[in-house]
DNA sequence: TGTACATCAGTGAACGCGCGTTCACTGATGTAC
DNA sequence: TGTACATCAGTGAACGCGCGTTCACTGATGTAC
């Protein structure tokens, strides 16, 4: 995010330096800024490479096409949610196994909440794709596998019992998205009043799914 | 659905009628159209208008803009929605309290599976106006007032404890939401073999959500 | 250390496209007399 | 029953816009000698 070695040799006296130094990061980091402003609305490839103040013909370089820089956005975005998932936890000090389970699920609908376009832009490149970047569901250290291993130390399934497991991972990643996108209708207002504010509220509701631990 | 009474008086030997009869109603059966073939993608007012067998602008003498159009699709949507939900119920037979708030949210998700596009406008629309049309939310006969009513005969909630039954509804909701979206994605292809096809994964993955009834 | 040159990463103008919306219009309908 | 006319529901051409993508180009970099 901040590994930019932008050789200032070739900046003019008052000029931008022809050369970027790391336009492919900061391509993405226009299109997170875009988001968080404007919303997916304004999520062009003429706008990103306008936030990030190069030609429309720049991201060409860097990305075969609109597309390919969306998903690169997206995967930036699974990323990014895994750390903050991971963060969360690590935060919280010594929890529970059932506990571990429960703040995975809150800093996912939290991580959804703070960048709601960006969450936005995620799940449409996945579907539209039809299979979840592998920062998600492959690699060793992805978000699903550490949601996998929360609810089996929390023993949400026999050891053993894969499809068991895999069943439990799944129906807790779908109560977190549900959670995640209907969070913000005002309709729920009076009740997140009533609770006490935006974070208990998904909590009570989160709890209620039991998906995600019940205390 | 079938109540155009289009006067043929007006049609010509060979033409089309000057009049369409119903072109409102025309309209948002064209939107559905184009949602079922070529996904929201492809959904723009000349879209619609084409679709139709109408100028780009007959439209406007029936809808203010374009976003207008789309909330008549969505709230059309959430109609049948509705609709699917209670026939399902009904469909079933006698049902125990929680085999009726199960079968609900299977209907639920099976409608956004059937119509994929429709279920993302449906929801689109909601989130702009950041609130639920009223069909969802506040008719008496509403889907939401569906879900809540078997949410209580389950006693999911106390009688009396209003906020504990609507913390249950929306749990539902979210729930039903979440696994309407996430069922689609390759991954959980080998999943669904296992259990052996579709309704079976999401009536599983419902199930262990809890919110939908534990068998 | 200096120079020639291939390669890389930008520019900016242009393309064709489909979009939402507007406008003055016209054909059809239905009502008053 | 027939006719004049206001109103309604269409037409089709035009507008300006931002989009994704392409093109020939040029400035900057870094390597070989």
């Amino acid at each position: 995010m901040m590994k930019f070695k932008r050789p200032d040799s070739a900046s003019g006296p008052c000029g931008k330096p022809y050369h970027h130094g790391d336009l492919r990061r900061g391509l993405i980091a226009a299109a997170q800024a875009i988001l968080e402003r404007d919303g997916p609305q304004g999520l062009s490839l003429r706008a990103v490479a306008r936030e990030a103040g190069v030609s429309p013909a720049a991201p060409y370089h860097h990305f075969k096409d609109k597309g390919d820089l969306m998903l690169a956005v997206a995967e930036q975005g699974f990323s990014d949610l895994g750390e903050a998932m991971t963060r969360a936890i690590e935060a919280a000090g010594p929890l529970s196994p059932e506990q571990r389970v429960t703040e995975i699920g809150v800093a996912y609908v939290q991580f959804a909440q703070e960048h709601p376009a960006l969450y936005r832009v995620m799940y449409d490149c996945s579907r539209d794709l039809e299979t979840l970047p592998d920062t998600v569901h492959e690699k060793e250290e992805s978000s699903y596998g550490l949601v996998k291993e929360a609810l089996l130390a929390a023993g949400r399934a026999e050891p053993g019992d894969e499809i068991g497991l895999e069943l439990a991972t799944v129906a807790s990643w779908c109560a977190a998205h549900g959670v995640a996108e209907m969070c913000k209708f005002k309709q729920f207002d009076p009740l997140k009043q009533v609770l006490g504010g935006e974070v208990a509220f998904y909590r009570a509701v989160l709890s209620r799914i039991g998906a995600f631990g019940r205390h």
